[in-house]
DNA sequence: TGCCGTGGTGAGAGCGCTCTCGCCGCCCCG
DNA sequence: CGGGGCGGCGAGAGCGCTCTCACCACGGCA
């Protein structure tokens, strides 16, 4: 716990290097119209007192802070129980970092925290935020556009307020759940069952549709509600049982919930894949391989995910136009998804 | 994707108000030492111009920025499939918010960018560090230390450079094994292994010597090397099994490699706990609930380990003292684990 | 009544940076 | 050889805030 020493400033470096403030300003801004002898001078000044800008007098003046927000808005600590909001920050990192922006973590807990987050976004603090609001009422993506807070949600935000400009990074999640029940479909299974997530946030209802779109007409029966945990997963899948037991296959609303669709059927003593065919969703790697048999599902990438809604916030922040693409309001992009066969169908 | 609106500043809400700048700062900064009727008609100013600090210009003159940096200093994207970091950060912060400070998450790839997390902890941006660093040949503690930000570490930095006013929050990994094995050799287990976790973490090296503790002359071959994975638990307890056939008690590193080793047990068609009997640890929630049989383990209150990082920081920080205590240099401290009996032993 | 002490308020400097503008010297062209 | 243009550099203002200090109006005491 060693106190922190005082720094150099630009006026000491300019000093220094026996050039004005200006110029090594210049320099440290990348060292546009300066000649090359100087710049020389005043980067070794820079090197030989350890100069590090101040980005508090630097943000003063340009109104920018390189910084971005990311909201993660789940109500219950289930958000890191699941492997995946850390794969999406780590895509977030990298991309922000990349771009020499840095990351502000906004948990919430519940919903007091939400006015909370929107002053502290309203205050300027950051240049954009990053937001992860899954659930159908939630008022936060509301309080964030009235913040005027450039901002690009993570998973299609599934509320009633204002749809202009909304800009969103999501799997094709309907797109997806129709392979899933296709691939059952050409094993030869007829009786189909679904496991459906917590249906509040939109990723699940969009594989519902997914699933009902090749099941056209269904035995409503065969869906049974789950919340994307095993514990639902299995409360489902022992709903299912009961109600049709002559199914032959079930696709899970995600891996966690096929694990636990897994367990309650080889208590039920049924065999996978052989009487039922299971397949999941997400591909997240430490459940998706680690159950017993391995389970097929259909994979998104979670860290593309992430690092593409911040390469699309900074885009639209103008940051000398990360990695290509025409400058402008960048719009949504649905991420395809991909079968992975292993053994569970 | 808005555009941030231009914000009144101190200034507006002197003259909205009648006062000068002073006393709005005064007001804003908890109205010490400003009559009443002064205090509402500023409050009221405040108020109706929805008026928000300028946290850059503010820092600039206090040389506080009321933001926290973590570290999360892992080689691999392993970080987050345990929701061992998710945890500890939503105790993190939880703490921050409740004083007012914001976290700045640093997620490091590798060797490379070490350099770059020291210059932006160097580069005074954040008022302290908390710091996940666990691995023996780590250079970033070096290097936080040299760069003099206030810092408090995440599980004991297991590295060589100079100790004095180092300080961490961790679990009693020692004290919680000793119990571990002596839970098993209480249930009358005499040929006890242990699967370790990746012996270049403090952590695991602790749970060995706990381990070591209470089996003084253990068999060698008792103890195989995982890594925290449950891959790793699976290797490890084949390797056991090939060893020791006759062992009857497993203690594992960590929750998820006892998972492993239970699963390569139930093939091998040993019974758990009947002839062998096991035990996991961290009481990682998702995970030993939801093994079959569920884990019996030593809780370790992850959750409040971070809240504790984030006290002991920013009580270093002389934030206003947070949750009482003496002020000063805070020094590590040792949270004490719980034995959680399930079915697995 | 006069004086000092005290508490409340305002004026103004200055935190470290960026950016505009103006000056100066050089080169090119007539 | 002179003038205009241009590129390189420095001077200085000002971003929005905090904090010191000086000022003023009281009240208490001699």
């Amino acid at each position: 716990m060693t106190e922190t020493a005082p720094r150099p400033t630009l006026e000491a470096v300019a000093a220094r290097a026996g050039v004005s403030r200006a110029t090594v300003s210049r320099v440290v801004n990348g060292g546009e119209g300066v000649r090359e002898p100087l710049v020389e001078r005043v980067r070794r000044a820079v090197e030989e007192l350890g100069y590090v800008p101040n980005q508090a007098a630097r943000s003063l003046v340009t109104r920018r802070h390189d910084a971005v927000a990311v909201v993660v808005a789940e109500p219950e600590s289930r958000v890191f129980a699941d492997p995946f909001f850390g794969l999406q920050l780590r895509g977030i990192s990298k991309e922000l970092t990349a771009y020499d922006n840095q990351l502000v973590l906004l948990l919430t807990e519940g919903r007091d925290d939400h006015a909370r987050v929107a002053r502290y976004l309203a205050g300027g603090h950051v240049d954009g935020a990053l937001v992860f609001s899954l659930h159908l009422d939630d008022p936060l993506p509301g309080l964030i556009q009235r913040a005027g807070v450039p901002t690009v949600f993570g998973g299609r935000p599934g509320w009633s307020g204002d749809r202009r400009g909304v800009v969103y990074v999501d799997s094709d999640n309907r797109g997806g759940a129709r392979e899933a029940v296709r691939h059952l479909a050409g094993l030869g299974r007829t009786r189909i069952a679904h496991i459906t997530g917590a249906l509040d946030q939109t990723s699940a209802a969009d594989r519902l549709d997914g699933y009902r779109d090749v099941m056209v007409d269904a035995d409503p029966r065969l869906i049974a509600e789950g919340d994307f945990t095993p514990a639902g997963g299995e409360r489902a899948m022992r709903e299912l049982l009961g109600r049709c037991p002559d199914l032959d296959a079930v696709f899970a609303a995600n891996d966690l919930s096929a694990a636990g669709a897994l367990r309650v059927l080889r208590a039920s003593g049924r065999r996978v894949p052989d009487d039922v065919a299971v397949i999941g969703f997400d591909d997240m790697l430490p459940v998706a391989e680690q159950t017993d048999p391995p389970l097929t599902t259909i994979r998104q990438d979670i860290e593309e995910m992430g690092r593409l809604m911040a390469r699309l916030l900074l885009r639209g922040l103008d940051r000398r136009n990360p990695a290509g693409g025409v400058v402008g309001t960048p719009s949504s992009v649905v991420l395809p998804t991909t079968l992975i066969r292993r053994t569970s169908a």
